[in-house]
DNA sequence: TTGACAGACGCAAGCCGTTCGCAATAACCT
DNA sequence: AGGTTATTGCGAACGGCTTGCGTCTGTCAA
């Protein structure tokens, strides 16, 4: 579960960790055990994770943390800008670290998942706010089709 | 709920009805006044709609006609690529009759919605197809952001 | 025209993801 | 150490959708 890290990585972690934390104090909130597993859990994680993902894992530790503790955690760190969701259109919400940020590609016959960089819209999201004042949030849904293997 | 129609249009939208219906006979499918009900709601809507809001269209003159009901109508006309849904983030699925087709914009705010031509993905979908293999469904989710009003 | 065979129906229960109300707990500040 | 108040766990409830089941009814062949 937790990542095979050097020594430096796990005190970047670490630090990341206490940083987060330290944002969610600052805003008047508290750092209980839960908080601090949901935001280890989001800093392990590859990429994004649904809440129930989350509820799983922290359990491992904390055996009787509700799921409603890891969508109200959530919640806070979103209001935050720490946190964010990504719509795949059928299936559940996932969270990322606000700064993992990315373009999704999601396969709608095998739900598998492409990322892309945070950046492949572009190009879309200038002409959406030249002719419409749209200012398009890339990373807050997938783009759905089918994919290479799918679409035969 | 009827839209003002000449004596054309009136004719014209009861020879698709006819003919919507008659693919759902084809395909061994048989014609109840729910699922003509249904369609002819589809085919009055100006956009799309939701499951509910075709529920409650139909109930209006089929007071029993059941949710499920609608559902599987649903389904049944997207087997035969008549009806198509979209994602819109949060939120119910929206149906919409497959030539129809438009992409959308959606306002995390205010929850608008801008309908664009269906072509207006065509370069992101040319250049998904060439870099990744994936085929882009350009009218099955809502491109999310925050509209003019909205972004200020 | 009728009959019988699916297919479609209504209903109710159930699913999943998410939210909420509440009383009890425990972080934080002094 | 103590008071305050944010956070918690729990369970109930939500919205959107699906399913199982027994009944009904289009459809098509006789």
């Amino acid at each position: 579960m937790a990542p095979p890290a050097s020594a430096s990585h796990e005190h970047e972690r670490e630090h990341r960790l206490e940083e987060i934390l330290g944002l969610l104090r600052e805003d008047g909130g508290r750092v209980t055990p839960a908080r601090r597993a949901v935001v280890a859990h989001l800093l392990d994680a590859k990429d994004h994770v649904s809440a129930e993902d989350i509820a799983a894992s922290v359990q491992e530790s904390l055996p009787d943390v509700s799921v409603s503790t890891v969508y109200r955690t959530l919640e806070a760190l979103e209001r935050l800008d720490v946190v964010e969701h990504i719509h795949l259109g059928h299936g559940p919400s996932q969270y990322h670290l606000a700064d993992r940020r990315h373009v999704h590609l999601m396969c709608r016959d095998c739900a598998q998942v492409i990322e892309l960089p945070d950046d492949y819209l572009d190009r879309l999201a200038a002409r959406l706010a030249r002719q419409h004042g749209f200012v398009l949030e890339p990373s807050h849904f997938a783009l759905l089709g089918r994919c290479a293997d799918c679409a035969g």
